[in-house]
DNA sequence: ATACATATTTAGGCTCACCTAATTTTATTT
DNA sequence: AAATAAAATTAGGTGAGCCTAAATATGTAT
């Protein structure tokens, strides 16, 4: 029904569409996607007239209803099989996303399924990201980033902004993991670095850089 | 590096080999790919420029030694896949062949080999067929038809010869499955048919085109 | 050996998903 | 408002992997 490139797109234009706002623009898609920016005007002329986003000639796209809930559901595949690599391959955080973008766009509604209910239902992948129903719906998500905590709030670290293999590495690196408490014992008026105490153990500075892209709810 | 027509290549050629003795022909390849023989002809003179393949003008191709290597490790996912959705997600043996097709092009050797580990690494799939390791060597097979046996043997059911969900249903509509004892009680001369004991307790009939199907080892 | 049937190859064409180069539209600066 | 820069589109083209129709090669029966 969708094909490869088609599911890559609306993967695509989903996340732009939520980090930037509604209209996804011709050169975003491309950068993003490492297609030239003519071959996506192209592709989705085609897209839109298979009515899986909607086109505004120069102006860029946004997802239909239907669009919207086809990414979803390669979002939610793309979850699932990284809670399995981690959690029963024993792959590292850093290591699962290459994977799962081939895993993804394997067709079986009953492997999906079957996952899902193997995996016990998880409802965040690796890095903290919610994992949509197979209806694409998503649990209430109550994160922030830890930047817009302030001194003497106690969080748990749920999740990441930025999944750069290299911000991942550091993470586990600095000994930093999915479900660590954290205290803020400081923050450094001039350059907004937090301190941070680890699961009440270790006492660790953090940059403004870091602390912008760790998910934090309140204890 | 392989696409995937051409792994689907690889892995008939492969396949029609085994059962055929060394040359495949071009309509043979056709007929189970389901493709035209034209295009067959003009793909395969692709894949033995790149040396997968050698090619007779009108008479066939058989593999390389790097095509066979290539066809092996194809068959080697597939059939750890297949390994994975029966004994972990719950698929039943007639379930799970046009899954592991999906996931059999899924290049990671890292994730093979992982999978390979979480499994356990088994030697066959649930039909039965032998698991090749990542050189393309297989442990060696002592199995044969039960068709081949004489009244009084007595062997264990370790795998199919025919993969055809109508076959595999059968057997476990009949309570037949992989690791059965299986006595041989009675042979009509008239039609072939086997009275067998299936582990020591029930006793069936088993017409000549089944027992041609089973593949047993003595016991 | 000839005729016929079957298998295979050649020739030309198609779609998908990409490309470059040129043109047009939109946004920004002066 | 005009000039310029940046973004988007159009036009024309490519390779992969398929197709049909026609031509040729191979195998079989008489």
């Amino acid at each position: 029904m969708t094909s490869l490139a088609e599911e890559n797109y609306l993967k695509t234009i989903y996340k732009l569409q939520e980090k930037n706002g509604a209209m996804v623009s011709t050169s975003a898609l491309a950068e993003d996607l490492q297609i030239n920016a003519a071959s996506v005007t192209d592709f989705i002329k085609k897209m839109a007239a298979k009515k899986l986003i909607s086109y505004q000639k120069s102006k860029g796209v946004s997802l239909t209803e239907h669009g919207r809930l086809v990414a979803l559901n390669i979002i939610r595949k793309h979850r699932l099989w990284e809670v399995w690599l981690v959690n029963n391959l024993g792959f590292k955080w850093d290591q699962v996303h290459e994977i799962a973008e081939q895993l993804e766009h394997v067709i079986s509604d009953e492997l999906i399924e079957n996952l899902d209910k193997h995996l016990g239902y998880p409802k965040a992948d690796p890095h903290g990201d919610l994992i949509p129903d197979a209806k694409g719906r998503f649990i209430k998500n109550t994160s922030k980033p830890l930047l817009d905590c302030i001194k003497g709030d106690k969080v748990k670290f749920t999740g990441v902004a930025e999944h750069s293999n290299s911000f991942l590495q550091y993470l586990t690196k600095s000994n930093i993991n999915l479900g660590d408490e954290l205290l803020v014992e400081a923050i450094e008026e001039f350059d907004h670095s937090f301190q941070v105490k680890i699961n009440k153990k270790e006492r660790k500075m953090l940059s403004k850089e870091v602390v912008k892209n760790l998910l934090v709810v309140m204890l």
